[in-house]
Formats: structure tokens, C-alpha cells, sequence
DNA sequence: TGGTGCTCAATTTTT
DNA sequence: TTGAGCACCA
């Protein structure tokens, strides 16, 4: 068996994927061939007679999971789909439901999303009569979930608590795990916390998995969180036979209680161990590699390490300052048509953000120029109200106390049912717990109205019908339950449009059904399925296509070419991590990773003005571009073009005579309503008295009222035309 | 009960 | 600017 054939490795990745066993820790730079050693350690087990199933890999992503089972079995042949590779989540799920009865959860546990995390603490917070403005959702959901990483329990919480607000909060995830706990509900992170806690608390189990799992491997082992850690220790603690990779540059999860001393003190954890590094860079051109370099070694807190490339030099890094947003898609959308006629393809192109509201724009332009495009993020597929609707009805034959699918469609389509019934059937749920089982005993009492009872009626029916047939195929349950709930009627509200989107979607969901069975699910697993994976898992090959997605997204992918988009202070750096200088440090860390995702070519952009929802901004460029030594950039001035035309050396020029308004240098100034970047002025070399010389990206207005915005060096600032002279004549 | 329209927050990143 | 929650009225 030669893995050498399929996947060929210089000495360093060779010594890792013969390592003879026990601890291994692999730490590499971006595009070192980390992943690729991962899969071939695998598939070097697998050639010296493990079995697949006493093999378990983590991935980040489920689409990596995929890749790495592909990779493998290419290699070694179909005894690869007998492997346990995939997402911690996803393993814990596979674990858990076996061993629900241990755990003491239903082995039919719900799967909340954040969606359904919200509409509990919602209540919560309403019952403690909490004031709403200082317990918001998200930061709520954040601090119950940091708990949770860590490990600690709603009792610890409570104790560790000293401030009244830590109370509270501690009281909140008190009530809101009993909470998950009635509607028999698991959120993402108990599947990990559970889990560990199982294997903690039940040595019977404990040995059970420790025998089963001879080999235990972790990918991106940088973003693993300490309960993540937690399950890795307990799995491997009996063989010993731990092979972990990663990169501490890369760790980009640190708001997720992602732990990078998981990766810095590994020999202390797993005393014994072994350290590998790669330093040989197969993915990126020279000068790619040495931006990234020279970037990331502005980070204080790391190791330094060595990352080199064989490959060329490459064309230097361009870089182009927008007017605006909308600008900077054209620039991008020019990029992508240009490469195209150089020969490249659509789909060899990323384009990378920091926010996902920054797709919007380059959404439009893409679309206005007939350029395909895919999105990955955002709200993604399985978040769509049609699909959750739909998945709410299964949610509720597979746990009939899932209360969050309940009231989420106990009345869609309309039933007549609304806050009076629901509140019946509230008190009546102290006795039956299970919303259903209100119901029901509702109905069949005398205490509802004709019409309630009607509606109360239908939709217990379905729920019957499809409980019936539980064991059918996920597409023929979902078929079914189409057919029988008239749920196509509640559509036809809306446009024609977003109609056709709708049915496009349930049509999806229904082959996503069908695809579930013909892998041998059944309801459970597609349901599991549909709570945990994301857009980026989705991704189909062979379209070409350009791919719009965030830089967190974007870990792990490599393509030819990468336009890194929205590069200003505040956004990439986002302004939330000025204060912070460790969360600025993983700011420039998720540059790092965006910046190493290419091979061959990037394209960095930044807009002057950028429209946000509350009005426009002005930012400077991002340091993360400055700190990219100039040699390697090729800063693209402005539309150059337009500079040749004559014009007056005083931009507007009666802006004195009409005196009155006070001089403001308006760097700050007020949200303009249409920077426009073709005008005339755009291009212009200008100068500033205290400013200096610089360039006009943007102009807007005529005369002494005219603005414009400026690139004054690596700053951009919004100025009245009065303050400026044309460059050409000195001042 | 259900529809309309108002107000307010949200945009940092996601398994 | 959009979406979601919520108050108010038919
Ligand atoms: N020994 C090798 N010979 C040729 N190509 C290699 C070798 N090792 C890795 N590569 C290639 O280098 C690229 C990066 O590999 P891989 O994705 O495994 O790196 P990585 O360290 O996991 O990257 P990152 O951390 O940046 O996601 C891939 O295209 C891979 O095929």
C-alpha cells in the first residue's frame, strides 16, 4: 500500500505520517501541507491494519470532513466511509444519541440554533423581569455559551458570580438550561459540555470509547476550545495516540472560546509528546507569502517560525482605494472580467470580507454584470423560514416536547390558534410537559372555542399522520407533510418572486431528504444533519462561479486568485478590537489567514467611503495593508486618467467669497449623500494646508459647497473644496 | 384572531 | 436600510 503514490511529502510531513505513535503535534504556517498530512496520516493507519472505525478524526468544517473522506478513500479504497471523521458537533451528536440513556437525555434530543436559543432566554428575561437594554440576546447567549466552553456549570456560575449582573446572568443560564432540558434540547455547545461531562461522570462509558478509538486525530487544532480539549484528553488519555495540526497564526475563534494554549502547551498536557514543523509554503507565490510574513510579524504574542516557498516570485499584491463601496465592486467585478480574459476562471477566484453585510454590494454590481457569483454565509439555506417551518413539523415527531418547533408552527398556516389558546395550553403543560400532549388534552376536553378546537384539531392530525410514518423516508415525510398541512397556501402572500424562491428552497429540502435516506438516514439524521451544517458545507464544485464569503469562511480554502475586500480601519480591523490589543492581534491573524488562502495572485481593496446603515464613514486604509512592505504592493492610484483633463487650479472656487459658515476641515463630516467617483475631479492630485498633498477619490457638490473626498497619503478625509489647491502648482 | 404599521436595533466573525 | 417584535385596530 503506497499512500506516497496519491499524496506525495517531503521529509518533514513524511516523519509526522510515520510518527510511531502517541502524542504528535504539528504546528506550520499556512499552506505547509498540514491537512494534507492529517490524510495521509489516516491513510497510512488504515494501510498498516487499524481498522477505520477505531479512527477518529476532527475536522473544522463538515465540508472538510467530506474532502478528507474523499481524499482517503481515494487512496485506500471504500473502507474509508467506515472511519469516524467530522465536526466536533457532529461526533458528539453521533455519540450522544447512542448514549443518550447514559447522558440522561432523550435519545431523540432537539438541536437549538440560536434562533431557538433567543426565543427562550427571550422569555427568561421577560419572567425576571430583567431591564431589556442591559440583557440583550446576543451577549446573553454569548456569556451562557462561554460558560459552556469553559466547562462550568449554571451552579459554578452562580458562585463564581460577585458583580449582580454575573448574577443574573447566572440565573439566566440556570433557568435556561431547565428550560432545554423540558423541551428535551441540547444547544450546540452542550453537545460538546454534555459529552465531556459523560465521559467525566460515567467510567463505563468513559472505557467504552477510550477501547473503541485507537487513534484519535484533530485538524485546525488552534481554534479547539477547552471543552473541545476536554473530549480530546479524555478520548485519547488510555492509547495515547494523539495527532493534533495546527497553526497559532491561524487561530481566528477566539471570541468562541477558541484557546490557543491548547496548542502552546501541548507537551505539558501530553508530557511525552512530539513536535513537528513544516516550513515549506506549497500554496502561495513568493511575494504572497512574504506579504503574509512581514504582516503576521506584527503580532506579539507568538513563536516565530520560518515558512518559505519554492514556487515563483509572482506579480506583486495590487491595491485599489475605491470612492466608495459601490466603487470598489466595480473595481472588483473589472478585476474578475479582466482575469477572465487573461484566461483564468470564475471559480479560481474568492472575494473575502470581513462582515457579511459587505456582500450586498458587490451582490448588486456581480448581478448588474451578469457575473456569476455564490454566496457563502449569511443566512444560510437551513435558516430560511420556509425550511425551518417545514423542519419544525419533523422536529416535533421526533420530540414532541420540542417547544421552540411547536409555537413556531402551531399556527403556520393559519389555524385560529393565537395567544389566548396558547396560554391553555401553557398552564395545561405543567401536568402533560409536552406541548403536544396540551394540546391534545385541550382538545379533547370542552375548554376551546369551535374554532380553536378546529385548528387545535388539523394540526394534531398532522402531527399524527406524521408520526405514523416516522420511520418513512425524510423526502416522503416532508412530501407528505406538504400535502397534508397545505403549507404552499401561506406562501402565496408574498411576491410571485420570493414565492418562487420559497418553493425552490422546499424543493431543495426535499432532495436534501432524500439524499439523507439514500445514505441510509432516516428522520434523526436529517434532522441532525439540517441543525448542523452550514453554507460553506454546501458548496457544490464545477460551477464557475466567483465565491463571495467571509475570511472566517474562507480557512482552510485555497484559490488561485483572492480579492480581499473592505480593508479600512474599523472594518478590517474591525473597530470593535481597537481597545483590545489581543482581539486586534486575531484581527491581523484572520488577515493572515485571508491573505495565505491564495496561490497565485490578490487583489486588495478598500473604499474611501463606505454607506453604513446609520449614514456613511469615512476610514483610513487598514494598517494590515501598510504593514505589507511597499516593495511587494502595486498601489493603483485613482482613475489617473481624469487628471489630464484642464481644470482651474482653485476647486471651488467662489467657496471664500461666500463666507458665513465656520471653517471646518471636516474630516468628520456630515453623511454625504452621494460621493460620486466619476466627477470631473476625481483623480486630481490636490493639496491641503494641513494635510498635504493627496488625491480625490470621491467629489460631491458643486462650487463652494462642493466636498471631496481625499487620499492624503494613507488617511482618507472628506474636505471642503475651499481648502484645496490643485497639486500641479505647488499650493 | 389577524393584519397593518410603528419603533427599534442591528453589522463582527459561526459550529 | 432592513428585519423583527410589538401595539393597536378591524
Ligand atoms: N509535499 C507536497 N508536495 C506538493 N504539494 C503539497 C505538498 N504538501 C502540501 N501541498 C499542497 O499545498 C497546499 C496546502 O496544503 P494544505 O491545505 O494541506 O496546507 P495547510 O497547512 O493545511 O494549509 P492552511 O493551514 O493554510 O489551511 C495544497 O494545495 C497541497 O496540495
Amino acid at each position: 500500500m503506497r499512500v506516497e503514490a496519491t499524496l506525495s511529502l517531503n521529509d518533514a510531513q513524511r516523519r509526522a505520517v510515520e510518527h510511531r505513535g502517541g502524542a504528535l503535534l504539528v504546528v506550520a504556517g499556512a499552506g505547509s501541507g498540514k491537512t494534507r498530512v492529517l490524510a495521509a496520516r489516516v491513510a497510512r493507519l488504515l494501510a498498516d491494519g487499524v481498522r477505520p472505525e477505531a479512527v477518529l478524526a476532527f475536522t473544522f468544517t463538515n465540508r472538510a470532513a467530506r474532502e478528507m473522506r474523499e481524499r482517503i478513500e481515494r487512496s485506500v479504497g471504500e473502507a474509508a466511509r467506515r472511519l469516524w471523521v467530522g465536526t466536533f458537533h457532529a461526533t458528539a451528536v453521533r455519540i450522544l444519541r447512542r448514549e443518550a440513556a447514559a447522558a440522561g437525555i432523550p435519545p431523540a434530543f432537539a438541536i437549538y440554533d440560536r434562533e431557538d436559543q433567543e426565543g427562550l432566554l427571550r422569555e427568561i428575561v421577560k419572567r425576571l423581569e430583567l431591564p431589556e437594554a442591559a440583557f440583550r440576546l446576543g451577549p446573553l447567549i454569548a456569556r451562557i455559551a462561554d460558560s459552556k466552553n469553559a466547562l462550568v456549570t449554571p451552579d459554578q456560575a452562580a458562585r463564581a458570580a460577585v458583580s449582580p449582573y454575573e448574577k443574573q446572568v447566572a440565573e439566566c443560564y440556570r433557568l435556561y438550561q431547565r428550560q432545554l432540558r423540558e423541551n428535551g434540547a441540547l444547544d450546540f455547545d452542550d453537545l460538546i459540555a454534555e459529552l465531556v461531562r459523560l465521559l467525566l461522570g460515567d467510567p463505563g462509558v468513559a472505557k467504552r470509547y477510550a477501547a473503541r478509538f485507537e487513534h484519535v486525530l484533530v485538524d485546525e487544532y488552534q481554534d479547539t476550545n477547552h471543552a473541545q480539549f476536554r473530549l480530546v484528553e479524555r478520548l485519547s488519555r488510555v492509547h495515547g495516540n494523539l495527532f493534533v495540526v495546527g497553526d497559532d497564526d491561524q487561530s481566528i475563534y477566539g471570541w468562541r472560546g477558541a484557546d490557543l494554549a491548547n496548542v502552546l502547551e501541548f507537551e505539558t498536557a501530553f508530557p511525552g509528546a512530539e513536535v513537528i514543523r513544516l516550513e515549506q509554503n506549497y500554496r502561495s507565490t513568493r511575494l504572497i507569502l512574504e506579504a503574509a510574513n512581514a504582516v503576521i510579524a506584527h503580532n506579539r504574542g507568538r513563536r516565530a517560525k520560518t515558512l518559505w516557498s519554492e514556487r515563483e516570485e509572482g506579480p506583486r499584491l495590487r491595491f485599489v482605494l475605491a470612492a466608495d463601496e459601490v466603487d470598489e465592486a466595480r473595481r472588483i467585478t473589472a478585476f474578475l472580467d479582466e482575469r477572465r480574459r487573461r484566461g483564468g476562471r470564475l471559480d479560481e477566484c474568492a472575494v473575502l470580507y470581513r462582515t457579511n453585510a459587505q456582500s450586498r454590494a458587490l451582490e448588486i454590481e456581480l448581478r448588474a454584470r451578469s457575473t456569476p457569483y455564490e454566496i457563502v454565509g449569511g443566512v444560510s439555506f437551513y435558516q430560511r423560514r420556509e425550511v425551518k417551518d417545514l423542519l419544525a413539523y419533523l422536529r416535533l415527531v421526533a420530540n414532541p416536547r420540542d417547544g421552540a418547533a411547536f409555537w413556531r408552527v402551531w399556527n403556520t398556516p393559519r389555524r385560529g390558534l393565537g395567544p389566548a389558546v396558547r396560554g391553555l395550553v401553557e398552564a395545561r403543560m405543567e401536568r402533560d410537559g409536552a406541548p403536544v400532549e396540551a394540546l391534545r388534552a385541550l382538545e379533547a376536553g370542552g375548554t376551546l372555542t369551535r374554532v380553536a378546537r378546529a385548528g387545535a384539531g388539523a394540526f394534531l392530525e398532522i402531527l399524527d399522520d406524521l408520526g405514523r410514518h416516522r420511520d418513512a423516508p425524510p423526502d416522503r415525510l416532508l412530501l407528505r407533510l406538504l400535502e397534508r398541512s397545505e403549507y404552499f397556501k401561506t406562501l402565496e402572500s408574498d411576491g410571485a418572486a420570493a414565492d418562487d424562491d420559497r418553493r425552490a428552497n422546499i424543493e431543495e429540502l426535499i432532495a436534501a431528504g432524500a439524499r439523507v435516506a439514500a445514505a441510509g438516514g432516516g428522520l434523526l439524521e436529517f434532522l441532525a444533519e439540517s441543525s448542523l451544517t452550514t453554507d460553506a458545507d454546501r458548496l457544490a464544485e464545477g460551477a464557475d462561479r466567483v465565491l463571495l464569503l467571509t475570511a472566517h469562511n474562507a480557512k482552510g480554502l485555497e484559490f488561485p486568485a483572492v480579492v480581499i475586500a473592505g480593508l479600512e480601519e474599523g472594518l478590517f480591523p474591525h473597530a470593535n478590537a481597537f481597545e483590545d490589543p489581543a482581539r486586534m492581534e486575531e484581527e491581523r491573524r484572520l488577515f493572515y489567514v485571508a491573505l495565505t488562502r491564495a496561490a497565485d495572485e490578490v487583489l486588495l481593496t478598500a473604499a474611501a467611503y463606505r454607506r453604513r446603515f446609520d449614514g456613511a464613514r469615512g476610514g483610513r486604509v487598514s494598517r494590515f495593508v501598510e504593514e505589507i512592505p511597499s516593495t511587494l504592493l502595486d498601489a493603483e492610484e485613482l482613475v489617473t486618467a481624469r487628471a489630464a483633463e484642464g481644470e482651474a487650479a482653485h476647486w471651488g472656487g467662489d467657496g471664500l467669497r461666500r463666507a458665513g459658515s465656520g471653517a471646518r476641515s471636516a474630516s468628520r463630516a456630515p453623511a454625504p449623500t452621494r460621493a460620486d467617483p466619476h466627477h470631473r475631479a476625481v483623480g486630481r492630485e490636490v493639496f491641503h494646508e494641513s494635510f498635504g498633498r493627496g488625491v480625490v477619490v470621491a467629489a460631491e457638490g458643486e462650487g463652494g459647497a462642493a466636498k471631496f473626498t481625499v487620499r492624503f497619503g494613507g488617511s482618507v478625509r472628506k474636505v471642503l473644496g475651499r481648502f484645496l489647491t490643485g497639486g500641479d502648482d505647488g499650493h
